[in-house]
RNA sequence: GGGCGGUUAGCUCAGUUGGUUAGAGCGUUGCGUUGACAUCGCAAAGGUCGUAGGUUCGAGUCCUAUACCGCCCACCA
């Protein structure tokens, strides 16, 4: 007897947490990288993903459910195979997003951060992400992730500022890292660079302003410009016309003036103008506009900067000075117009940049910068991809790689803020020269003069997290646990953040380590709102994850983030589906509350052999079917496909069928129930492991149970194979080769059993004949005669029947006439329902013909097919299975004339 | 302008080595159910797999063209 008393519904809430400390706590997420200890092996290849960090301060939301549980998958499935894995975790510390945070947090008491200066704002940043940095941390815990804890990293910590200081140090050395003036995206609100990936441009209404650049000859001659921005005016410092139109032609090399100001500026002539476009004629303003300033290096034309760094017009606007930008452009306008100098305005669709993080518009202009020389680290991780040392799934994301890495630009790593990774370069008061170094510099590597200051800015984000998969295992020191865990295996993140940070890895990667940093590239998709949509606070459609885990369990979110999705492709959730999925893993845990109580009904170890029914035979050869293709769908990274599969598997094979008859089975006692046990046992078994990685909370419960309760049950029930300590460190089950018995008992059950079953169900249904009406049944057939003889006792406790007779031929007495049968076209029988009810009989003869006709055009068809060339250059095994479906079909379709004869 | 993806049941989506009139969940309809599970069971209705060509014995699956939707990159004053 087990003692067992297993909740009736799955209690995730009870398990979750418990569960999660119970591994933590025995060590299961930490490899061992010590020589010491017996389980280590450095000739085995280790599994290792690093996480991609969330921001410190974050709060989880569906991206981060959909990676951590994606690669938790990875981590458990390479585990369970024995290998030793590592999952890096760690935090980001999220330069413009936290610094924004605690700005706002300032903002709150009235101040700003130059209120409180820099040293006391990093200070204060700190203390933030102290008491906000963990929640994200414990969150990920709540998803089950199997990291190892005791290596968490941050982008911050002096290990990884080592990093960085030396990958900024040894690219300045080798002439990648350059400080210049350069046209760069200048966001006014966070007053600092970003790059241009940090740029977002979106659609919206504009307007069109054309006004007059009159001639500086008096002659009151004007060429008509259009501009979007007038108060880049201000900044003009040509007007370019095309060389060959016959409008402007004549005023090249004259002298127009900037409305308002006029200053004079050149008339000049360059082929980028479209002479289609607006007016045909270009306002060049170098400092603000990025062709402009590209025309303006060849024309050798004078830049003139207008904006201060928060967007207000400087002393070269005149009387603009101290004005915002939009409020220039009215009164600007407002002027011009005075002066007669306008045109028109036009209603215009444009793409405005705006700034990823503010969300402010983000305006081009003139800076000097820190930039990182892109080319030559590009043509190596380029190539990296190309040679195959990297693949990227799905495949597809390949070019876009491609594409982005070949036209790529330099890359303006200096922000203007003070939280993050302070550039190692100091300037020399006295001999103005530049000190770049590893250690921090008391004096001037060149005069050394104390009198020097370091630089102010701060690293882009992204220049750290390009050195993660390294950085966190040491480098640039040659640490064990980098020496043996890297280069990391597979890198899974969103497709959405390729070139922010995939594509860095990989350059920094190569440059740092001279090796690719993973060997896989595995992009997932962004999840979106039922419909589709975007999830976003505006619309209000926006799921949490932590109330899905509240109420449906975790279980249920992992499995439907990760069956739902496809690699690469958005996937839409909807509660409906976690709902669905929460009832699946209710019914494993059912499942397994009834494989335990079925140890209870079976006998000790038989010494008898093995007798096994057609049904056990089935299910074992389908469980063997679906661990092959759960093992090829792994090897090819279709994680959902497999998922589903092992879903399908468990609910309408194992359950529906073999937990039904296993019923039965166990009634008869003896051997047959022992059996019957121990097959519920090994395939329930073999469906933890399967499901492990997907759903590892209700899994890893029952099987401790399932052990435990064995254990006790004195059965002496084996599973082929160790138990484990846990389910977490079991074995996954590998492939078996493909055996002969495995098709013919699929085959058998399902042409059999399975048919006759599901044939009975539906006469029943059809004639209202309720299941607790013991009937009779003739089944006409003369190929299942001998496959069901055995099961005759099991088909009629399936479906409640008094009396089974088998016949060869129809019975040709007359009451036969009126019972409604149904034919089971995949073994050509027929069965007959005995039910002698003369008001059914009407509708016999149409309901015969109808199926007769089904039945005929499958004959046709095949006939056709295997008539044609089909016969002689298919495969003969796909020939052979038509064949036999034809025979079937021509089988059936006798037995539904004679029916019809016989009326 | 360049590139990529999608179009399959009422809805949301699976369906990767081409194998023969297509699957799931939800929804709808009907029936059922006190022993694993109502977080359940049985069944039904519902699709010419966007369109047009092509390759092949065979195409939802491969190729070409096209329509519509979506995304990414570059960005025109």
């Amino acid at each position: 007897m087990t003692k067992f008393e297993l909740a009736k519904a799955y209690d995730f809430k009870a398990t979750e947490k418990r569960i999660y400390k119970f591994w933590e706590d025995a060590g299961y997420f930490q490899p061992t990288n010590d020589p010491n200890k017996p389980d280590f092996d450095p000739t085995k290849k280790p599994f290792v993903i690093s996480i991609p960090p969330p921001n410190v301060t974050g709060k989880l939301h569906l991206g981060h459910a959909m990676f951590i549980s994606m690669e938790d998958l990875m981590i458990r499935h390479a585990r369970m195979k024995g290998i030793p894995t590592l999952w890096v975790p760690g935090s980001d510390h999220a330069g413009i997003a936290t610094q924004l945070q605690v700005e706002k947090a300032l903002a709150k008491e009235g101040k700003t951060r130059d209120d409180v200066g820099r040293d006391e704002f990093v200070k204060l940043a700190w203390a933030w992400k102290e008491e906000y940095g963990g929640h994200i941390q414990q969150q990920i815990r709540r998803l089950g992730a199997s990291c190892d804890w005791t290596r968490e990293r941050f982008t911050l910590d002096e290990g990884l500022s080592i990093a960085v200081r030396e990958a900024f140090v040894s690219l300045y050395e080798k002439g990648l890292i350059y400080r210049g003036p350069r046209l760069i995206n200048w966001s006014p609100n966070l007053r600092t660079a970003v790059s241009d990936l940090e740029v977002e441009y979106s659609d919206e209404n504009g307007t069109l302003y054309y006004f007059k650049y009159r001639l500086a000859d008096g002659s009151g001659d004007f060429i008509p410009v259009a501009t979007t921005r007038p108060e880049t005016i201000l900044g003009d410092t040509a007007v370019a016309v095309h060389p060959e139109d016959e409008r402007y032609k004549k005023y090249v090399g004259k002298q127009v003036l900037v409305p308002i100001l006029d200053r004079a500026i050149p008339v000049i002539a360059d082929e980028y103008v479209d002479r289609e476009f607006g007016t045909g004629a270009l306002k060049i303003t170098p400092a603000h506009d990025p062709h402009d300033n590209e025309i303006g290096i060849n024309h050798h034309l004078e830049v003139i900067n207008i904006l201060n760094k928060n967007a207000t017009i400087n002393e070269n606007g005149g009387s603009y000075e101290g004005l915002d930008r939009f409020a220039c452009r009215k009164k600007l306008w407002a002027d011009m117009k005075a002066a007669n100098l306008v045109i028109k305005e036009e209603p215009y669709r444009m793409s405005v940049p705006r700034s990823q993080r503010g969300g402010e518009i983000v305006e081009p202009l003139i800076s000097t910068q820190w930039f990182v020389k892109i080319k030559p680290l590009a043509e190596a991780a380029l190539k990296a991809v190309q040679d195959g040392q990297i693949r990227i799934i799905p495949d597809h994301f390949t070019k876009v790689y491609y594409n982005w890495m070949e036209n790529i630009q330099d890359w303006c790593i200096s922000r203007q803020l003070w939280w993050g990774h302070r550039i190692p370069v100091w300037y020399c008061d006295d001999c103005h020269e530049v000190t770049v170094a590893r250690q921090d510099p008391d004096r001037c590597a060149h005069c050394g003069s104390t009198n020097i200051h370091q630089d102010e800015d701060v690293l882009d984000t992204w220049f750290s997290s390009g050195l993660w998969p390294f950085s966190t295992l040491g480098w640039p020191e040659e640490t064990p646990d980098y020496k043996y865990f890297y280069p990391t295996t597979i890198l899974e993140t969103g497709y959405d953040i390729l070139f922010f940070w995939v594509a860095r890895m990989i350059m920094d990667g190569i440059e740092f380590t001279g090796k690719p940093p993973f060997e896989i590239v595995y992009l997932h998709g962004l999840v979106r709102d039922e419909k589709g949509q975007k999830m976003s606070k505006t619309k209000g459609n926006v799921i949490d994850p932590l109330t899905v885990m509240d109420t449906l369990g975790t279980d249920a979110m992992r499995f439907t983030l990760l069956v739902g999705s496809t690699p690469g492709k958005d996937t839409n959730l909807s509660i409906k589906k976690v709902e669905a999925n929460r009832n699946f893993a209710n019914k494993v845990w059912n499942a397994g509350r009834f494989v335990i109580s079925a140890l209870e009904k079976s006998p000790a170890k038989p010494n008898g052999k093995a007798r096994w029914t057609g049904a056990d035979e089935f299910i074992h050869a389908r469980m063997r079917a679906v661990v092959r293709s759960v093992n090829y769908l792994f090897e090819n990274f279709q994680y959902g496909e497999a998922g589903r599969q092992i879903y399908d598997f468990f609910w309408s094979e194992f359950a529906d069928w073999y937990i039904e008859i296993a019923k039965l089975q166990l009634e008869e006692g003896g051997d047959r129930a022992f059996y019957t046990a121990q097959t519920l046992v090994r395939v329930l078994e073999k469906c933890l492991r399967l499901l492990h990685p997907f759903t590892p909370f209700v899994t890893e419960e029952l099987w401790q149970n399932l052990k435990k309760a064995i254990e006790e049950s004195g059965t002496g029930i084996t599973i082929g194979g160790d138990w484990a300590e846990a389910l977490i460190t079991a074995s996954w089950p590998e492939s078996m080769p493909e055996e002969e018995w495995e098709n013919t008992s699929i085959q058998a059950f399902q042409t059999g059993i399975m048919e006759i079953v599901k044939g009975i169900r539906t006469l029943r249904l059809d004639n209202k004949v309720p299941f607790r009406d013991k009937v009779e049944i003739t089944l006409v057939t003369t190929t299942l005669q001998n496959l069901i003889s055995n099961d005759i006792p099991l088909i009629s406790a399936l479906c409640n029947l008094a009396k089974v007779n088998i016949t060869k031929t129809l019975p040709q007495q007359e009451e036969f006439k009126n019972y409604p049968s149904t034919a089971l076209p995949s073994s050509g029988s027929t069965l007959l329902f005995h039910l002698n009810n003369s008001s059914l009989s009407a509708d016999k003869r149409t309901q015969l013909e109808k199926e007769l006709r089904g039945i005929s055009s499958q004959i046709d068809r095949l006939e056709k097919l295997l008539g044609s060339d089909f016969a002689k250059k298919a495969p003969p095994v796909v020939v052979q299975r038509e064949r036999e479906k034809l025979s079937a079909f021509q089988e059936t379709a006798e037995k539904l004339k004679d029916q019809i004869n016989a009326l």
